[in-house]
DNA sequence: TGGCAGAATTGGTAGGACCACTAGCGAGCC
DNA sequence: GGCTCGCTAGTGGTCCTACCAATTCTGCCA
């Protein structure tokens, strides 16, 4: 067992550090709606005080939550509560891809090829127009070429409509970090050597071609041989790393 | 735009504040490799001293990251980077569950109807007789009955020896997290007065019969319907709460 | 009426003092 | 000689105070 960390049923002074008490405390508040989104809380002095501990652990207690996307801290302001929306709470979750490597990035993408052909079918099925117009534009802007920054920027935007037009914030939040910024340059940086680029544009056409169809089965087809293909590149740099 | 939060590419100076600069200094030595999984780190005050803040400053970050699960600081001991595993990092995953409400329950039960089939099917592919033990004695259990608590508890372990058994350590993670004790209780507390109990019994006989068959296919169907079940639960009492 | 300067408020940083827990060492006992 | 127990130094946890920096409010003045 790796995990001794459960705590039992809190005997009112279980033995957890004061901080710890605070943050549950304010979630405790926040799932009681005691707390709503928007709402400003009091000032640190005095919730310190309120909750009998010092300013500095209350501090600690509200930079965590700060961190965990459930407050905001606004310098001279004040500190409120964040939206609640997925879009906040879960952008901790880029952390991971942030300094995951070895077998956890391979991890990673497999969970992507789960959700992001189900994220692509049921855009298929609820697609506008509009959208599909900014896809075409991200697609003409990325043959274009430009600096790695720039193809990466519209790659990460391609995708991040198409799950965004899934209308599933939660899921759009959970592919975000899945995807965040430096796990997709990594990939890139390798991938413009061996030259793949031209078969990456081949496959965001056909997930076009099969979103402007709205055909949900094409959709998702397409989408998991995108994401294979990165599944694949993934393992034989490990399997080089091995060498 | 809500999010007025991008910050521009840190030329050097950015406006942060010096806490915000340790967590990232301490991230990068991270993924540079400086610090690697069990290392410990410096004492707080040594730390701090070293990147030239104070030690509460340097005290926010470090608990910061501790939520976050990429340290853990040991009373009377040190600071230690942790596994760095998907089961350290994602254990806020659960948060998200534990605040959320109304339409964000909902999204997150659809990312788990995405992702439970997957790994069900996977994890028929690859289950071993040990593991179908273990959950048969879960589903005996859970029919023999008790509190709620314990009902709740052999269901959850149902399901997550199921999705281990996938071998994907991301991926538990993240359901372990939709799924977290108090957002399933909430679910289950509703469940009883329906009477439910029944059909849940028997679509985790279904699940446990394809997994014994070994047939990844029948193993998603299954877990679909199950999941399904447990979306259809939260719609209705969705249009209860508007009524 | 409008705007601007200053005061009051509030989060951010620093540093010191002390408490609580851990680990390691050494004396003392078997 | 080996083991246990108790002591002690080291380290995270908590509290406190003082001061800095950004924001917001207030009220005077043009």
């Amino acid at each position: 067992m790796k995990r001794p960390l459960r705590e039992e049923p809190e005997s009112s002074g279980a033995r957890t550090t004061v901080t710890e008490r605070a943050m549950q405390r304010i979630k405790d508040m926040i799932s009681d709606g005691l707390l709503v989104p928007g709402q400003r809380l009091p000032t640190e002095r005095e919730f310190a005080a309120d909750l009998g501990l010092s300013r500095s652990s209350m501090r600690e207690a509200i930079r965590a939550l700060t961190v965990l996307g459930v407050l905001e801290a606004r310098h001279g302001a004040g500190v409120y509560v964040t939206s609640l929306e997925p879009r906040d709470l879960l952008d901790t979750f880029g952390v991971v891809a942030e300094i995951s490597r070895g077998d956890t990035l391979l991890h990673l993408v497999q969970v992507r090829k789960i959700l992001e052909p189900a994220a692509t079918a049921t855009a298929a099925a609820r697609i506008d127009d509009e959208i599909l117009a900014l896809l075409r534009a991200e697609m003409t802007a990325m043959e274009q070429g430009g600096s790695a920054e720039e193809i990466v920027g519209h790659d990460l935007e391609f995708h991040r409509l198409i799950v965004e037009a899934a209308a599933n914030p939660v899921l759009s939040a959970i592919l975000d970090g899945l995807s965040s910024r430096t796990f997709r340059a990594r990939v890139w940086r390798g991938y413009r050597v061996e030259g793949v680029f031209e078969r990456t544009f081949q496959e965001h056409d056909r997930i076009y071609r099969a979103l402007a169809e709205r055909d949900p089965e094409s959709a998702r087809t397409a989408a998991a041989i995108h994401v294979t293909a990165v599944e694949d590149w993934l393992r034989t740099q490990a399997e080089m790393d091995e060498v």
